[in-house]
DNA sequence: ATAAGCTACGGAGAGAGTCCCCGGTCTGCT
DNA sequence: AGCAGACCGGGGACTCTCTCCGTAGCTTAT
């Protein structure tokens, strides 16, 4: 992003501080975690939480932008590594791993794949929904997934398989069980 | 339920007043929606509320225990109708839904199939987990359903397909289009 | 029909949180 | 050194939950 100056030291101290508690407190207590408290805990008080993240939003991005992009390049590195019906499972696999990990980040990328798709056009957005498309397309076009499915189709019923899992208790068997039913259901056809 | 005495004419009166009430709000806020603002909707003092649902797990549990039951009905209804598998289909398309249509009971169905499952022993609980298990193993029987799966285990993955159609904009094409996609991973095997 | 007794009511208020702003103060940059 | 810019943290305005206790009015016995 353009920055007229640099930020100040302190400045991008308590940003970066405001961060890594942020990304603390969303995984341990979900979306809603108390701004407030996040503050304290970063040392700061509440005008600099908000000055820095306007809204809870804005901070729940900001949070967790470098896992999510870490997320866009391990699909890469994945279609590298795999053959594509596998490299689509795998990452699908990951990426309920960190939405169950990471309890936050459940209601970031639900908001990432909702509705139209008119209002949520956010980087994470966009970065996760490029990474699904490249994936399911390369698997499409191997025949190792049926073609008329929407690669943000599949984000939602991913995150529709996060849920049940964590119904289930999030176990690791349940993950993979689970996926992998889904899988079969999006191969046939 | 044993009942010492009648209840007084007043409070069965309120009773159900805030059980209608209740629903209607559970409906349109979801599960968190404000209890004062319920006993002031239907015209009663928070006090009473209070003494009528303790908790507020009570009080949803309550105000859907009718349309959990007819849900049980509807899974036998349709097992007299329809061949076993696809009873099961019409029938969790129902459930997702109803699910879907009042949202307050997506918190309710969802507390009824986490974790472990010993807590959760509410009546609507097992309501639901029975007509499944019911309508599962029939279509087990007739294989039609592969045979390695748990009724909770097609409950939760429907709760997820119910997040996943809320995330495209609960339709109802995108109901049956999800449903549909489960129902091809359930049955191969 | 009336009165006594007790059930259930109402709604204020305490307590716990959350969000956000503001005015004085301090700090880092030039 | 001087100043723009960032900080701090108290506090206002809300919202929600849940309890308490005086009392309205329903029931039942006479």
């Amino acid at each position: 992003m353009t920055q007229g100056r640099p930020m100040r030291a302190d400045a991008r101290r308590n940003y970066e501080r405001l961060l890594k508690v942020a990304a603390q407190a969303f995984a341990e207590h979900g979306e809603s975690a108390s701004l407030d408290d996040i503050a304290k805990r970063a040392g700061v008080g509440s005008g600099t939480l908000y000055r820095h993240f306007p809204t809870r939003q804005a901070l729940l991005e900001a949070a967790y932008v470098d896992r999510i992009e870490a997320l866009g390049a391990r699909a890469d590195e994945l279609a590298t590594e795999l053959p594509p019906g596998e490299a689509l499972g795998e990452w699908l696999y990951e990426l309920v791993v960190g939405t169950l990990q990471v309890r936050g980040m459940k209601a970031l990328l639900g908001s990432a794949v909702t509705g139209g798709g008119a209002l949520a056009l956010t980087a994470c957005a966009t970065t996760v929904k490029g990474a699904a498309a490249r994936l399911v397309r390369a698997a499409q076009a191997r025949g190792a997934l049926r073609g008329d499915v929407e690669p943000i189709e599949v984000l939602r019923l991913v995150h529709g398989v996060a849920s049940a899992a964590e119904l289930a208790g999030a176990g690791e068997p349940e993950i993979r069980r689970y996926l992998s039913l889904l899988n079969e259901g999006l191969r046939a056809g």
